[in-house]
DNA sequence: AATGAATGAGACTTCATTCAT
DNA sequence: TATGAATGAAGTCTCATTCAT
């Protein structure tokens, strides 16, 4: 079986050849209609030939840039953790204290959620399964990916700990807490609501990081 | 093709013959059966062998409970958010204040996510599809009864508010952002971590609490 | 995955029930259908959709006794070669010496072969394949079978050589060589010729059986 | 569809063109890539990558010296049923007698099968088969063909008729015998047993001829 | 009412063949 | 002439659904 080389930014950096460029477009292409379709239809209710057919291909040229079903779906979940990792470094290197940095990251996340739809939540449903069989590896795979932006984001919170700005605690649990405000709320804006404004977007993001910041309580002594 | 009425606890409240009683009762175990294997398979992996084999029932004798997969599938989910809003009432009424009806949520919350598993997330993903397909309407009784959810919990909040305890805003935004957070607590633990212990549950749910109430900001003067 | 069991002569001598019958029965068909097939136009050339045509079944059916193509075919061997070592069996049985064994042999081989056409061609190219594969264990099955015939028929030579009346030499090495004849001489029928009549099979057997017991050079005087 | 010319030992003598002798040696490198994975795997099982492969080609090279898969087999066959009947042939000629051509065809048609793997059988399916498919005059000429290996060698048979030495019959069918029982021989040290040394073939050559001429009757008084 | 054998639509995948380069 | 990416027909296998018992 012929291997198929899965072009990423984790790659050398030699520069790629026409053909290696060519095919490596064709692969993005493939994975831009793959993802389109899994996030709407879910990943077995997505046919290859749908796949194919958005993707302007013939049903078997997918085979020339994938081993099959599967490997296309690893690959289009690879590139969109590791989208998920170059926003949580965004947000970390973005100027400003705690507060601009985490409204950074809830800004940027919810358009990126916006765009990716459901796919974190079909990423998160194939980590939960698997367990039994041979992805196991696989799977543990995205875990660690997974992981990998929460870490990323609890250097923020380190930072605040370190500054005294925040109470000290485990700060990758208060990044989850955080993460999971921001997914909620999407889930009912895209879900239930009408499409939102980017106006609307930018008060969420200030909403979210006031309540994961300053929580909920009336004081009459603000500030 | 002959119409199969599905008794739940929305139907008329006349007593039920013995036959209907015992009928009801074989559904219950088809969607028990059902639920299992839809949490740990997947929809689509899931096949009715599978089911009818786990409910100790004959392929065959599915179809004269659910008209079809899809059925047993929604009467299941119908089931699951039937849950889910007792437990929201329950909270409503757990004696205390706002933190402890918010804190006995959290944590019956999670036992519920623990036993159910990637139901939620499963639900989500049909909630979020279909708006291209037939289940149009289907899709929108989900997000009807999930939006009931969210409902009953903002009735706490509003209390919270007409006492002056808490900030007055949306009360449904902020319940969703506290349900967020304790779905990811969740999500992080299931999915990565080792099973937790009991203890580490309340402990969670308090953590939740005092972060939604209280925010992480340090205070000098706390109280 | 079911079970599926395969009945053959080998299974223990209980009484079939009904329904175990009917499936035995149907297997039978099956295999009978593919049998068939596989002759005329080989494995690989051979669709379940043929076979499940020809044994007048829907294409899911034959799933239902089978666990797939290979395993069809596998059994399809089993049965053949089952009848060829009791064809084998009846010879070293049959009434009378050394020359009206052969002949008998010689006799129902050529009708088995007529029957079964290049059955045991095609088994012969299994046999020779697959030692890069994973059926490694499955080919050394159907060898030692193969040999199975050969050493029933050896023991009528090692009676002869016993009582003194043929050469004394390794049977096995005879055997194959008298079967050779056999198969040789069905070739050359039923690919190039018309079909023979009974009276010229009999005239056939008797000729291989004097070849091989007196070869073809001229005696003066012969007995 | 542009008409591809096979150019074999065939063709008129005129000399060939330096276009075409590259040609010419240029198929002969497919087919000989061809013949040794259809020998290892079978016709279906061998894809045209895979012989474009071995053949040091690209796949769609082929087509400018074949017209399709089935073309490539066809030459394949042609060549080695040649290559058969050239073995013959040198039998005819050998020096000695009736005795020392057999052994000599025995000898020479060993190594070529041990060469040739299971061609032979490959070649014997095909001729079995395509009766009712399109192939039909395909299969007359292979069977024309085969029939020219057993034509030259009756002639050393009808040799030993006219000197009295062997006993007057139809040659065509003792030779098929004779021809049988070097396949059989073949086929059982190929298949069941280790790879024999060349003495070891001798001596097989040397007892298969034996057989032949004389048969495995005990004799008291031999010669 | 309960069953499970039968069914065929439809999924994934392979591969001979074409054709633009 | 040589190439290999593109293609879709065709193959194997799965499984929701039907229906005779």
């Amino acid at each position: 079986m012929r291997l198929i080389v899965h072009m990423n930014r984790h790659s050398r950096q030699e520069p790629l050849s026409r053909k290696d460029r060519e095919k490596l477009a064709r692969q993005q292409d493939i994975l831009k209609a793959a993802r389109e379709l899994f996030i709407t239809k879910g990943y077995r209710e997505t046919t290859l030939e749908e796949i194919a057919h958005l993707a302007e291909f013939g049903k078997g040229t997918l085979y020339n840039y994938f081993a099959n079903k599967d490997e296309i779906f690893r690959a289009m979940i690879d590139k969109a953790m590791g989208d998920a990792v170059l926003l949580a470094r965004e947000a970390v290197a973005w100027p400003g204290g705690l507060r601009e940095k985490l409204a950074h990251y809830a800004l940027t996340m919810i358009g990126y959620i916006k765009d990716n739809g459901e796919l974190l939540h079909v990423i998160a449903l194939e980590l939960h399964r698997g367990g039994k069989q041979e992805n196991a590896q696989k799977v543990r795979d995205l875990l660690t990916r997974a992981q990998g932006v929460w870490e990323v984001l609890a250097v923020i919170l380190q930072q605040g700990m370190d500054e005294g700005t925040i109470r000290r605690f485990d700060p990758a649990q208060y990044i989850i807490l955080f993460d999971g405000m921001v997914r909620s709320y999407c889930f009912k804006k895209f879900s239930v609501d009408a499409a939102p404004s980017d106006e609307e977007y930018a008060q969420a993001a200030e909403l979210i990081v006031s309540v994961f910041l300053d929580g909920i309580t009336e004081r009459k002594t603000k500030g």
